[in-house]
DNA sequence: CTTTTCACAGTCGCGCGGATGGGA
DNA sequence: TCCCATCCGCGCGACTGTGAAAAG
């Protein structure tokens, strides 16, 4: 199949034929030009990470520079010495005998520290605010079924590279899954994607140089992508499409500025196996349809385009559709089909391209694969974990109507909120009272409850003022001094592209936003940044709201109540992850959820549902999951921690019922 | 009993068109 | 008075999860 047919536009519809591959050949056949990168070695011990990335980093193939790879072991001391019982206390779904389960909890325990941002790279690295893509871990596998789903033989290159070719990696050795099931990965497959002197943008690339690179990429919205793997992902698919939550977005680097490439997702099997939800967690149920057909791959729409454009800014894939209808894609809306109770596990490939869209073949290494285990997700056609729904509603702008408690959520005094929502953890501050009028759309979804908490709304506190709107100068540099300011400010990859055309990215845009007090109206929002859930709405209609709304002005005026909170230090990446990390897991104090009660962390004392009542549990795990402030209780009556008082209910709800299914342990 | 489908209500952004105000 | 830009309200469509019904 011609490349073109998977440009925009054009049908990303797939000859059955190309799904035929033998596992076999798919598995062992590597294009010498092709490259994957997965994560993978998720299940190794924190010492063994660290050497595994310090090895990674070091060596030939030499990832970060030694600057970076300090800072990466500092990271990870940072990490583990801040949570060190992360792993212990992280849930576990399914049995040890599950591999995929296990790795994938694997995965969140230690994953924040691995996805590691040199502190002491350019402040452009550091404000990155994805998940530095590079670490030796192991979890990138994917299953590699007779179906195929794989790059290489759904896509459209089996007349362009090598049958197989593309989407092997390049080692030799493979793991097995269960009989017959070969993962695309194995532990000894970790490729190191960037064989020059170091990742930082001090390695880009001589703009036309033409010399084949190896790119970064990074995972933005990362940590809420961690939120939802700890539950296990569920992505609805229904026939008309439905868009993934959280989405997949990520950030690019290493690529040639004037080569032309194509982006792309393509989503695969994870596993062997189909899954069901059962006793309140997810157990495998016979094998996985590897015969399902359809379209997998989703092309970016702004593909091909050159690689000055792909680094300039985020590459979200929030309108990625998912559907089980075989027969989708018929309209001009790429849809990529799923099998309901299958996992999956999305992969970005990025293919140079000629400047007509035809791949170029004039050297080799034009493609790369990147794969991120936190991404993976269960197909399902109704919710089945209610953690998950309620995760989905929290962050899920489209789903604001379903947040029972908006209003207290946002307006209401901590001390009198009866939220502890997910948004309500010792991260929510992001979702600061009286920002609800003013900055709404920012403190939702990914922006809110992601990025905040990370990067780029980190400043979400800083954005919304403690003081009556002017930004404490403490907060820009009290902590990493005045670099750190700039560093919340511009993009890595922006601020590292010397044709940069995000002069306002929402970065700067959204901080300049934050030193003007209530009423005051900000520069206009003009980033066709990526960043947003929404992102060709949500600025806009904020710049719009902010410049012509009056009303906005005069309900921020009320003088909700908030607590005035010290303005956080600016953290660095690598400060953040573990920040962020420390607040899933509840290790920081939390002015409203109360030190013991962080919403993420829940102790194995929480066991209170009679492991033996399966399906009991069932029932109340599936059961609509409301947000538990105001008459949520109500609606939960068989909740057993039900009988918590108000105030214990709403400190512990979330995390009791979020972690019920995960403690059934005798 | 499990899984899928569908209608529904809620939120939001966008676009359209009328109202308003300033300048020529 | 006319033209233009801006503001504002309204309706529509997109999108969400819910919950009941249908299907397997």
């Amino acid at each position: 199949m011609q490349l073109e047919s998977i440009l925009p536009g054009a049908s990303v519809n797939l000859p059955k034929t190309f799904y035929n591959l033998s596992t076999s050949s798919e598995s062992t056949s590597n294009s010498p030009g092709s490259t994957q990168i997965d994560f993978q070695d998720m299940d190794r011990t924190d010492s063994e990470q660290s050497s595994g990335a310090k090895k990674f980093l070091s060596g030939g193939n030499t990832l970060m520079d030694e600057a970076d790879t300090e800072s990466f072991t500092g990271t990870k001391a940072t990490a583990a010495a801040a949570a060190p019982d992360a792993r212990k206390t992280s849930p576990v779904i399914g049995g040890d005998d599950e591999l995929s389960s296990a790795r994938r909890y694997n995965i969140d325990e230690l994953g924040t520290d691995r996805y590691f941002i040199s502190s002491s790279q350019p402040s452009s690295d550091v404000t990155n605010p994805c998940s530095l893509f590079p670490y030796g871990g192991q979890t990138g596998s994917v299953y590699s079924g007779s179906n195929g789903s794989r790059y290489s033989s759904s896509l459209h290159y089996g007349s362009v590279l090598p049958p197989a070719g593309f989407s092997s990696a390049v080692c030799a050795s493979r793991s097995q899954f269960g009989s017959g099931y070969q993962f695309g990965q194995g532990p000894g497959c970790l490729y190191p994607s960037y064989p020059g002197p170091g990742s930082s943008l001090s390695s880009m690339p001589i703009p036309g140089s033409g010399s084949a690179t190896r790119a970064q990429v990074y995972l933005c919205n990362r940590p809420l992508w961690l939120k939802f793997h700890r539950h296990q992902t569920e992505m609805i698919i229904t026939k008309q499409g439905r868009r993934m939550f959280p989405f997949l977005s990520f950030n690019i680097t290493g690529l040639n500025l004037t080569a032309h490439y194509n982006v792309f997702v393509e989503i695969v099997l994870a596993d062997p196996n189909h899954w069901r939800f059962q006793g309140g967690k997810w157990v495998t149920c016979g094998k996985a349809d590897n015969n399902m057909q359809g379209n997998k791959v989703y092309v970016h729409p702004e593909s091909p385009n050159t690689g000055a454009h792909w680094m300039r800014q985020e590459i979200s894939f929030g309108k990625l559709k998912l559907t089980n209808n075989k027969g989708a894609n018929n309209n001009n809306t790429q849809m990529i089909v799923l099998q309901s109770l299958h996992k999956y596990q999305p992969r970005l490939h990025i293919v140079e391209v000629t400047e007509d869209g035809v791949e170029d073949m004039s050297s080799e290494a034009k493609t790369q694969t990147f794969t991120f285990p936190e991404n993976q997700f269960i197909a399902v056609t109704a919710y089945q974990n209610t953690d998950i729904t309620q995760l989905k509603i929290d962050h899920n702008p489209f789903a604001k109507g379903f947040r029972d408690n908006y209003d207290s959520m946002y307006t209401a005094p901590e001390s009198d909120r009866l939220t502890p929502s997910p948004t309500d953890s010792p991260r929510s501050h992001q979702i600061v009272p009286g920002a609800r009028y003013a900055m709404q759309p920012f403190f939702q979804d990914q922006f809110v409850n992601n990025l905040p908490q990370n990067h780029r709304f980190y400043g979400s506190e800083r954005a919304v003022p403690q003081t009556n709107g002017l930004l404490s100068p403490q907060s820009e540099d009290s902590a990493s001094g005045a670099a750190s300011a700039q560093r919340w400010f511009v993009g890595p990859v922006q601020q590292s592209s010397a044709s940069s055309k995000l002069d306002l990215s929402y970065d700067s845009e959204y901080s300049a936003s934050s030193l003007l007090p209530y009423g005051i109206k900000p520069l206009p929002l003009q980033s066709p940044h990526a960043l947003g859930y929404y992102p060709d709405s949500a600025f806009a209609s904020m710049a719009a709201g902010w410049s012509s709304r009056s009303s906005y002005q005069r309900k921020m005026t009320t003088g909700l109540p908030w607590s005035p909170r010290p303005s956080p230090p600016a953290y660095t990446d690598d400060l953040l992850t573990s920040k962020d990390k420390l607040q899933d897991e509840g290790s920081t104090s939390a002015p409203t959820a109360g030190s013991t009660a962080p919403w993420m962390e829940a102790p194995p004392v929480l066991k209170v549902v009679d492991s033996g009542d399966a399906s009991g549990y069932a029932m109340a795990c599936k059961r609509r999951r409301v947000s538990p402030g105001g008459s949520s209780t109500d609606a939960s009556p068989t909740i057993k921690c039900e009988d918590l008082s108000s105030e214990e209910y709403n400190k512990e709800s979330h995390k009791a019922m979020g972690y019920y299914a995960f403690y059934t342990s005798p």
